[in-house]
DNA sequence: ATGCCAGTTGGTATCGTTAACTTTACAACC
DNA sequence: GGTTGTAAAGTTAACGATACCAACTGGCAT
């Protein structure tokens, strides 16, 4: 049959002609693995070079059923935390000698099922996802293509198959109980809009456990971040009387300390500001969040590593909490000026 | 032969059994083309939705020569410059039908290589590389495997295929006159130390053209940006006289900005402080630097569109340099407090 | 009836690699 | 010398999908 004219690339049998040898020799060379004397082998290799021989992983694949690859499934890459995980796992799977495939799902289950859909398709090794809330059909398809699975960020008892991840309620109840330690006793949580990110409502559910106030939280407008927190920071004095407000991030608490000080607002004084997840941005500034510090790039290595054992058939905890750390806020002033 | 044990993915023999066609029908259902009735391909879609069926990928990339996929070759992500590139790439990308691999170098010509070489391994439709600056084995393994590469961020006029980038030392250039319109003369650069990134030599060379006294560039050991930030201004403060310091990118100059407090020199006054790449962090601090932006996400856009093209066939522009913008200073002065 | 066309459908070789099995080479032993 | 054992190398049939070509439909003009 005449196909479409083929590529430049030499193949294996090009190589196995030039040395002289099988396909198969070629094969085992190429993969390092038993059953080559040394001289061919260099040889082999040598030509292999010389030719700028690359194995097709596509036919490898095929002919093992599986690949090896790595798919991810992240919300966005603009976002230092999914940054700083992916920075950490990536690092360690390509040191294991797996690609990873990369899907991002802007916060939307449906995206995320229609991803991983064309994620499977490449047959991956594994699957790692962000967060343990999906579309209800994601669960039967990962069962039916039957690969072990990751999910990360979040921390889930009972996770798919395994998850490596921080439990954000308990985050949420551990960083309110220092700040009610202070002295605040009126929370306010100002993030995502209710409903509409399971992680957010964790954390609010974790914050408003320790107050005997009601938590306030209202309602917001998806924006850049910056603008989410001010204006977040705004309804929350309009709505209610509060005298801490817990941001579902550090740059949405920057946000709110720009706006309270234009309200007149004294921080810490009259309003506490509490941040999350501890972003370099936040030591380097005249003003220091109080804040949680989130072990995102180990948080990512930690990921890898329990999946690659998993794939070499050691069966460690199915789920893995890791521990968050409070960092404290402070006022390492700095005389201003451009 | 008996082979290791199929997984419990169902294959295109499977759907066609079950929906009593051939497998060639479900193909062409499954993909969309022309030649089966519109009855067949709805019962076939749904026989494959209810049984989970998802295209081996790897077999269809082996049996086209070439895989719906792309590679991109990264220095990292844990940098808000990559990460917006990437993003605005992926996006395109994932529009259009195609997966991403990625790789990240680590700034390192040996490891881009290799990574390169894991890339070409999964007959991608085409490549992404990040600058101009490569191995020397790289570019003619690229001419072997004959597929379509992007050089982005960097824009040179004679790049391996096609480019899409700012040219650096035209915005070193930039940025330098408009400071010298300030009434500044005796500059400093801050960024790697010389010949360890072509992109700082580039900058460099761009701000020193500009000025008469000869640019100071002090030399500096990799670290955290804000630590090279500030040790870097001392270095320079102590090498010369400077009146104004030209740095890498935002998060050295703000490292930069501290250390110049904490000698004593007042900023503006005094000492000159210059970043790059008009980082958020940039807009919502009380202190506002002098910067240059730089079209990262639309860098992306443009430069995945342009390699779209050209697997359409279509012949465009080889190489399109994008304009950068200088971001004056200013003092919006924020009261601070914790 | 017959021929012809357009639209569907099916049979099968092939993509590049590896698993499983077979063959060969050669040395050690009785 | 003949037997046996072992490491190295080769042969062949998959892996799952698609391109190419052939064959089959039904409708319609002749």
């Amino acid at each position: 049959m005449t196909r479409r004219p083929r590529t430049s690339t030499s193949g294996i049998y090009t190589v196995a002609a030039e040395a002289g040898v099988s396909v198969m020799t070629v094969s085992r060379a190429m993969r390092g693995v038993e059953g080559v004397s040394a001289k061919k082998r260099e040889a082999i290799l040598q030509i292999a070079r010389r030719l700028n021989y690359v194995p097709n992983s596509n036919a490898r694949a095929l002919s093992q059923t599986n690949a090896d690859l790595i798919g991810i499934s992240l919300p966005t890459l603009v976002n230092d935390v999914f940054a700083d995980i992916l920075d950490g796992m990536r690092g360690t799977f390509e040191r294991a000698g797996y690609s990873t495939v990369i899907d991002t799902t802007e916060y939307d289950e449906a995206r995320e099922l229609r991803w991983v859909s064309r994620l499977l398709s490449w047959r991956p090794a594994a699957l790692v996802l962000t967060g343990v809330h999906h579309h209800p059909d994601l669960k039967p398809m990962l069962r039916d293509a039957g690969i072990p699975t990751l999910e990360t960020w979040d921390f889930a008892p009972d996770p798919i198959d395994i998850c490596v991840g921080v439990d954000h309620r308990a985050a949420g109840a551990e960083v309110a109980a220092y700040v009610k330690g202070l002295g605040y006793r009126r929370p306010a949580f100002v993030g995502a809009s209710p409903g509409t990110d399971p992680r957010a409502d964790a954390r609010a559910v974790g914050v408003g456990s320790v107050f005997d106030t009601p938590l306030l939280r209202p309602v917001l407008t998806h924006d850049n971040p910056f603008r989410v927190g001010a204006a977040g920071l705004r309804a929350a004095l309009t709505e209610g009387e509060p005298d801490v407000i817990f941001f579902l991030n550090d740059l949405m608490a920057f946000g709110g300390l720009t706006a309270a000080e234009a309200a007149g607002r004294g921080v810490p004084g009259d309003l506490g500001i509490v941040g999350f997840n501890a972003l370099g941005l936040n030591t380097v500034l005249p003003v220091r969040l109080t804040t949680v510090s989130t072990p995102r790039r180990q948080m990512g290595v930690m990921g890898a590593r329990s999946l690659l054992a998993r794939l070499n058939g050691v069966r460690g905890a199915r789920a893995t909490p890791l521990a968050v750390e409070v960092q404290p806020g402070g006022t390492t002033r700095l005389q201003a000026g451009a």
